[in-house]
DNA sequence: TCAGGGCTAGGCAGATTGTCCACTCTTTCA
DNA sequence: TGAAAGAGTGGACAATCTGCCTAGCCCTGA
């Protein structure tokens, strides 16, 4: 599950590589986003290409690493956790950020971990069930070994979550072949 | 695609309703998060309960909104926005937020709004090319009306990923019926 | 004690998948 | 200029899975 993985024996994919993106994948990550449970046979005929096509495309997709899985999507407040919050921290630089991410990734509630430019050094998102769960959350990041001073921000609301179609649509694209 | 849904026809769910996931719904997320193309009788037959039973439990956790959708998870990375950065801003609070926040969503590579608490209004989470091309980025977002001031940090490295499977398996769980 | 909800086990027809193949067209490159 | 490689098409196959249904069993709450 590497982010940037390299075909199968070949050299690695250098970033301008990575860019190509055809107007018909992009139309068949659109199509699966808007409806996930679509089999192959059924997008391609949605698009209007064999199925073999779609198939392919796919398994390229996939092999490029453009899609990284179809995984189910989790929503955290439907489990009871409403309150996100994000947590910045400056830490002990002394051994490095590795340490504490490993420390912060064994607590739960915590979504994510970022390194990150600017005065603080880490920056994660977490869930709480509520406001006073959030104090307990942070008490265990503040508890975490290295950690020195951490700042939360709670987000109030969410007005665009987190998507990634516009982008889709927006890469610049190869030309496609047909058509 | 509502964060909540009610089940058709009843009473809205309220919060300490939704925190109700079995051992089984758990393991079912974890075996589907770790590998997704699973079908409905595969799962069934690894987690060791009838293909009825699978069926119903995913029918049903869609149901609560705890799984919202299987999409195809997409790398802004592998299409070439190597570069995250989280933005925070202050607006003009006059209109309220929404309208900025409409604005903001029509920039592809804002991938997500929060309005939160603290100095600042608004966090959203972007993705550019290169660091160059997040100043182009941040452009279009000061050129939106209403955004008085930004701020911005960038995500150097992500040690922990987004994720939700600890989150799953940790939460306060109902007995399970059987075993 | 009854009703309702949840699980198991089984059956059925229809649809889909993975995997072949042969053929065509276009681009690339020696 | 000609050959090779890459990509798409259309078709075919067996194996599998899906959606849907039935019936019985068990447990809990009213």
């Amino acid at each position: 599950m590497d982010n940037l993985p390299s075909p199968e024996g070949g050299r690695p994919l250098f970033l301008y590589s990575m860019t190509t993106i055809d107007d018909l994948d992009a139309r068949l990550i659109a199509l699966l986003t808007a409806e996930p449970r679509l089999g192959v046979l059924e997008c391609s005929r949605r698009l209007g290409v064999a199925r073999g096509t779609v198939q392919a495309r796919l398994d390229r997709l996939a092999a490029r690493g453009v899609i990284t899985g179809f995984g189910p999507d989790v929503s955290p407040a439907a489990l009871g956790y409403g309150v996100t919050a994000f947590v910045t921290m400056e830490i002990r630089q002394v051994s490095g950020h590795d340490p504490v991410a490993d420390r912060l990734a064994r607590i739960p509630e915590v979504l994510e971990v970022h390194t990150i430019t600017g005065a603080s050094d880490l920056l994660c998102r977490v869930v709480a069930r509520t406001n006073a769960d959030l104090q307990r959350v942070i008490d265990q990041i503040v508890d975490v070994q290295g950690v020195l001073r951490t700042n939360s921000i709670i987000a109030l609301d969410t007005p665009v979550p987190y998507r990634v179609l516009p982008l889709v649509a927006d890469v610049p694209r190869r030309e496609s072949r047909s058509t």
